[in-house]
DNA sequence: AAAGTCGGACTGTCAAATTT
DNA sequence: AATTTGACAGTCCGACTTTA
C-alpha cells in the first residue's frame, strides 16, 4: 500500500491549468515514517526540457526556456498513442478492504502502483484555505508570504529576485525549488522504456493546448536568478532507446475452442 | 561552482477486468 | 454503467561528470 495513503494530504489547486500542489503534514512526531511529498509531474513537458530530463511547467513558453532565452524553441514534446488491446489477465482479488487503515503487514501490493497514489486524486477547494497545519509545513513558503499569493506569467519575463540574504546562488536548475522527498524505499518490478522516442514521425496524440500566458506559479517557484546570458540550450541526446515487447498477458491454453 | 548527463524512481493516464 | 486495477508512457530527482 502506498504510505501516501497513511496520510491525509492537503491539497491546493491555484489554477485551472496547474497541476495540483499536494501536501502531506510534517512528521507529527518523531517516531512517525517519514512523510513524502508528492512531485507533480506536468502534462507534457516541452521537448527542451524533455531531452535535459529537467522540470518543465504548463506554460509556454516555460520558465526554463525563458532562463536560456530560447522561448521560441518552447513546444510541447509529443506523445505516442498509447496502444490499445493489451490483455491483462484476470486481477487479483482485491484485498480485504475491511482492513484496518493502519495495518501494514509486510504485505506489498503488485504491480508498480503508481495510479494508486493519484487515486485519491483530489477535487478539492480552489482556495487553499490557510489551514492551521500550514505553519509548521516545510513547503510553505518564507514568512511574509503568508498569504499563498500566485504569480503571473507577466512577472516572469524578467524575473530578477535577490536571494533570501544568506543564501548562496544555487544552480540554476534549483529555479524550481522543490521540497526534497524522503522514499522509504523502492520496489517496482518495472523496467521498460523509460526514456522518449525521439523518432520524427511519431503519430501526436496528445492535443496540444493552448497554454494561457496567466499561467501560475506558487510563490516558492520564485526564481532567484536574473536571466542567464547564456544564448544555447544545454541539450544531451540520449540513444535511441531500444523498444521492449510491450507485456503481454498470455492466457493459457483452452482445450479446443475460445468464445468472442 | 555551475552546467551538463542520465539512471531510474516516481507520477498520471486510461483501457481491461471486475463489480454493482 | 460504475468502479477498480495495473501496465504503459511519460516526467524529472538527484547523483554524478564535465566545463569554465
Ligand atoms: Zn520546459
Ligand atoms: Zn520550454
Amino acid at each position: 500500500m502506498a504510505d501516501s495513503e497513511l496520510l491525509s494530504p492537503t491539497v491546493f489547486i491555484s489554477s485551472a491549468n496547474s497541476a495540483p500542489l499536494i501536501v502531506y503534514p510534517i512528521n507529527p512526531s518523531p517516531s512517525s515514517p517519514p512523510v513524502r511529498v508528492k512531485r507533480r509531474q506536468v502534462k507534457v513537458a516541452c521537448t527542451n526540457c524533455q531531452r535535459a530530463c529537467k522540470k518543465c511547467d504548463e506554460a509556454r513558453p516555460c520558465l526554463r526556456c525563458v532562463k536560456y532565452s530560447v522561448p521560441h524553441a518552447c513546444v510541447d514534446a509529443k506523445r505516442k498513442a498509447r496502444r490499445k488491446g493489451i490483455k491483462r489477465g484476470p486481477y487479483k482479488k482485491h484485498k480485504e478492504k475491511n482492513r484496518s487503515m493502519n495495518e501494514e503487514s509486510g504485505e506489498s501490493p503488485t504491480g508498480d502502483t503508481g495510479g494508486s497514489v493519484a487515486e485519491h486524486e483530489l477535487h478539492i477547494p480552489d482556495r487553499p484555505a490557510p489551514s492551521t497545519s500550514t505553519a509548521s509545513n516545510p513547503l510553505e513558503l518564507p514568512a511574509e508570504s503568508g498569504h499563498h499569493q500566485a504569480t503571473t506569467y507577466e512577472q516572469f519575463e524578467h524575473p530578477v529576485v535577490s536571494p533570501p540574504s544568506g543564501t548562496h546562488q544555487k544552480p540554476i536548475d534549483d529555479f524550481y525549488a522543490y521540497s526534497p522527498q524522503v522514499h522509504h524505499h523502492h520496489q517496482y518490478g518495472y523496467h521498460g522504456p523509460v526514456h522518449p522516442v525521439y523518432s520524427p514521425q511519431q503519430t501526436p496524440y496528445y492535443q496540444p493546448q493552448v497554454y494561457q500566458l496567466e499561467a501560475v506559479y506558487e510563490p516558492h517557484q520564485l526564481a532567484y536568478y536574473p536571466v542567464p546570458t547564456q544564448s544555447h540550450y544545454p541539450v544531451h541526446h540520449r540513444p535511441e532507446p531500444h523498444m521492449t515487447q510491450p507485456y503481454m498477458y498470455q492466457y493459457p491454453p483452452r482445450s479446443a475452442q475460445e468464445p468472442s
